[in-house]
DNA sequence: ACTTGCTTCTACAGCTACTGTAGATGTTAT
DNA sequence: ATAACATCTACAGTAGCTGTAGAAGCAAGT
């Protein structure tokens, strides 16, 4: 069993984050030593690494709760739990497209750097691409009934 | 120009979101109609629009700053913009590993649901993953079963 | 046993990045 | 001209932490 100090060293997360966590229920209530310290382990240095990872690439919390649904309830019905991770995947793949993007522009700047002037970022235009993920506003013409 | 509704819905951004941004700075106090109304230009959205996305990648406003300075200061010495644009590099990078790592297991998750039962589901341990990020505490110590 | 020093405890205030609401005023359609 | 809606300012509230105060637990050295 660890103590809550070494849960954050492993996790890299604040001590009153991991009470927080606790309070809010997306960790469990922790079980206490005589002196009333919470213990902890192995199992939720992982959980709680998971959570913030997840946090770190952006996800609510409510999101990383429906991810941690499919571990914690590993019988539930299959439609459901495709359900939930479809719906993340989708999320994650677009994440990953929106970053590739970011990346291929930093790169560009790095090297024409390198070279000697930037003089042109285009950093904004990259991520404020409008074809592929804004309102549906000039691409509803596509498909009507 | 634009009224502040427009942008808005062009952005998916709250009106009151793009008001805070001209309060802390990281969108310009826009120029006003006869009737007080803030008025937008096509430069504006986009730089909102870079703003909104980054964000929902995870990134925090002064990360951000950073980013925006990039084209806002495109004459700035070339190695601070360099130090900016590696650092953020680096960053996204590591997003991209961690949410391809995500990917995977969502993917393994929905494949085996198809055929029937989930039952192991190991969304945790590919986002927990102690072996790439984590404190380098048992690093060494992993050579043992 | 006592003291020093660190950790953990609860409770609560403060922070970032929004989001919602109230009440007044501007703008547009009928 | 009047209704309906958009925008204005100002301020309160929310999510997700983060910091601080003050008390209590615990481990090491004397």
């Amino acid at each position: 069993m660890y103590t809550i100090g070494h849960v954050a060293r492993a996790t890299d997360c604040k001590v009153q984050t991991i009470r927080y966590y606790e309070q809010i229920g997306i960790l469990p209530q922790a079980p206490r030593s005589e002196g009333n310290r919470r213990l902890y382990a192995q199992a939720d240095i992982d959980r709680l690494a998971f959570i913030r990872h997840a946090r770190e690439l952006g996800f609510p919390l409510d999101s990383i709760r429906d991810l941690l649904s499919l571990s914690d309830n590993p019988d539930q019905p299959c439609d459901a739990a495709d359900a939930i991770a479809c719906r993340q995947l989708d999320q994650v793949n677009r994440r990953i497209e929106r970053l590739n993007a970011l990346k291929r522009e930093l790169e560009r700047m790095i090297k024409q750097c390198r070279g000697g002037k930037i003089s042109d970022c285009r950093v904004i235009e990259v991520l404020s691409d409008h074809g592929q993920c804004l309102k549906d506003d000039h691409q509803m013409a596509e498909a009507s009934p």
